[in-house]
DNA sequence: TGTATAACCGAATGATCGTTAGGTTGTCAA
DNA sequence: TTGACAACCTAACGATCATTCGGTTATACA
């Protein structure tokens, strides 16, 4: 399948260090046949990161609304580790690059809407909550790849550090 | 200037985007001009690595011990931003690959230390400890690359939005 | 049977890139 | 004056890469 591959090499070299042919190689096919199917290296690329957007988006969308007990806030995190365990290659290959940031702009709007929400958060500014949603943006991305370095620790572990490590219960509570 | 063209095009093509020709072009020379200073590529863009790495610890090291009144979390971002603002285009270069995390490895460390050192935190795990390091790292990162594209805003409110946002008081503040 | 179509291939094309060969110029100490 | 040297150049080499050309095979439908 020269999705999966694609995917596969996209997350392991980035955009400018892969190659088709190597693409076409793990797909057990000749480099022409990627171009049967797709018009170039770019709109491939383009396509698998808007299929890997919809995919995250779903996961978000299956679990809201959000079980009994739980915030807004920690089921969200919950999705988005339950996706980064799901599709490992998927996730780096998605986060890796910034040249398309017009497609995960949706799912910032997603987290800036829930972070408004947060106790505390109400009557912010805008550029503080933008700047809020980047640091947690941003953060989530590397605690996600820190975690496909460490296996051995729990979704549930991951999920309560981020909640931890963000925990934004009022605007002020920094000295 | 070599070293200054090169941080530049390192800067906003990345390592792999990043062309000879194009540095030595910048720098007013021919490419092999750049081989006499340099015996390839990587070893300019690893030179460039660590030369910014020791700046970015003697911002640090400049502010410690950390001005009264001030937490030393406050003086570590303090010191953070301020050389993202002195050095915008060696601050992207830096943070842009992650391909030599060893030179990093100096920076996250220290950051560590003094995470450790707050409030709440002495009897963390040591995988805590990691994940919220790396939360952290990886969201000032972030920030401070959101920040590059808003100039207009100052470097105390972007502190300042760090520090809230990152506010780890306790370890069991969130809900 | 004929033909359209889809999937695939080997081989090439043109561009870009890191790197090297080989040479020129200018500076400065012996 | 000589010779070492540093700094610089033009031109090329060899590799890699995205992409295209022109063809083969197999399926399926008329």
């Amino acid at each position: 399948m020269i999705e999966q591959a694609a995917t596969e090499v996209f997350a392991e070299r980035g955009y400018q260090g892969a190659s088709i042919d190597e693409i076409a190689r793990r797909s057990g096919v000749s480099p022409p046949v990627v171009y049967d199917h797709f018009a170039s290296k770019e709109e491939l690329h383009r396509r698998l990161l808007e299929r890997q957007r919809d995919e995250l988006v779903a996961f978000w969308a299956a679990r809201m609304p959000i079980p009994e007990g739980t915030s807004a806030l920690e089921g969200l995190l919950d999705a988005y580790f339950a996706y980064v365990e799901a599709h490992p290659y998927a996730y780096r290959m998605y986060f890796r690059d910034t040249t398309h940031r017009d497609i995960q702009q949706q799912g910032t709007r997603l987290l800036a809407t829930i972070l408004a929400q947060q106790p505390g958060w109400e009557d912010s500014g805008e550029a503080e909550l933008e700047m809020a949603t980047e640091v947690m943006r941003t953060g989530l991305i590397g605690l996600a790849l820190w975690w496909q370095e460490h296996p051995g620790v729990t979704r549930a572990a991951v999920v309560a550090a981020a909640m931890r490590a963000l925990s934004m219960a009022s605007p002020r509570a920094a000295s």
